[in-house]
DNA sequence: GGATACCGACCGACCGCTCGGTCTGTACCG
DNA sequence: CGGTACAGACCGAGCGGTCGGTCGGTATCC
């Protein structure tokens, strides 16, 4: 379905990780107990491990599903471009902001509790992670030789990039005063300009 | 000194501030006991009680003075530029660059465990890094005003300059592939680039 | 009656922190 | 110059409490 990447039907997640996100959010993976979760999931130690067989296993259910969702969206943002470099840009990045505003929190943990992932948790997570940054690499990299991007330093750009949509996570509030189609079109201007794209 | 905030001669920590820096980078602050951190000071626990009070007090010593001296150091590097918004601006981002190579554990840690300080540590770090990000806004502000950034989002534009200069410490390795003065030319280039500076 | 969904009670390990000391100086007194 | 007084630096042992996780159940549904 086209333009499916931009809508976010806001399915909710199961209680146990919705409590989880909601506690990690806050008090970060070690800071929040498990006691701390049951009580929010509105049940009791053994309940919650009924669901779950470990505290680790909450934050990889959180993580692991959320990457392959930007993955996917992102995937279905390029296709839905075609082959023009300016327009792939221009959705990966509408992708990469929209996603990072709907599932801030989910991002914002993914993000900042690499530490406290186990290595396999870690390195499968890194490694999504890294492929979509390559997909915009490679983008970059095309818009660069077409010359449609004027940057000097290509993978750098693309890299600062994904930092500043990234960082959208850790600073946009629902009911802030930028709504998300206008942080969409600041952004992604401000994207264009850091690549050097060829329009205004 | 002329371009004194340049130059970060590694004046040692006190080994129990040491210590708790390389614990909280690894494992973060909940992450991280107290014994680990006197193990690493080569001292006993109590040993390191007799030098600090508790364990916020540990990132308490760590994170104030970490943004004072990138304010000190901001402020030189904005007197030092003269009344040129372009040379301002260029002389601010070349500091926050330089800074958080230098120091990038402290920074890291300021910028990850807002969550885990007290309020009064976190009241008076946040106070901090907003007059930090405030010097930014006005010289770009000012920098659009004089027509010498053409940016249609200044303070859009500001936020996302700091983002990508404050995440180079996430990457940056001192034994990587880019030294120092190299990122300092990329990301300048960037930097400018984002905030449509009227130099390539 | 088997599977699913839970819970009260509990476990060993570890948490941040403190108690009651022991050392090694160093300063001053006679 | 020996002796006393004191302070800073440090530690073994252990405090009350919380941690992640488990055991042996019960209630409900098909």
């Amino acid at each position: 379905m086209s333009g499916s990447w931009r809508s976010f039907g806001d399915e909710p997640l199961p209680a146990p990780l919705a409590a989880a996100l909601s506690a990690f959010a806050e008090q970060g993976y070690h800071g929040t107990s498990i006691r701390r979760i049951a009580e929010k999931a509105h049940l009791s130690v053994p309940g919650l491990y009924h669901h779950y067989p470990s505290k680790q296993a909450l934050l990889e259910g959180l993580v692991t599903t959320v990457m392959q969702e930007l993955l996917d969206r992102s995937g279905q943002a390029v296709e839905e471009a075609g082959p023009s470099a300016q327009r792939r840009f221009d959705h990966v990045v509408e992708c990469l902001l929209r996603f990072h505003m709907h599932r801030r929190r989910q991002a914002f943990i993914a993000s900042t509790e690499i530490r406290s992932m186990k290595p396999e948790v870690r390195d499968s997570y890194i490694a999504l992670r890294d492929e979509q940054q390559r997909m915009l690499d490679r983008i970059v990299e095309q818009g660069v030789a077409e010359g449609v991007f004027a940057t000097a330093y290509p993978l750098d750009a693309s890299r600062a990039v994904t930092t500043m949509c990234v960082a959208v996570a850790t600073w946009f509030r629902p009911d802030g005063e930028l709504g998300p189609d206008q942080v969409v079109e600041r952004y992604l201007s401000l994207a264009r300009a850091t690549v050097r794209a060829g329009s205004a």
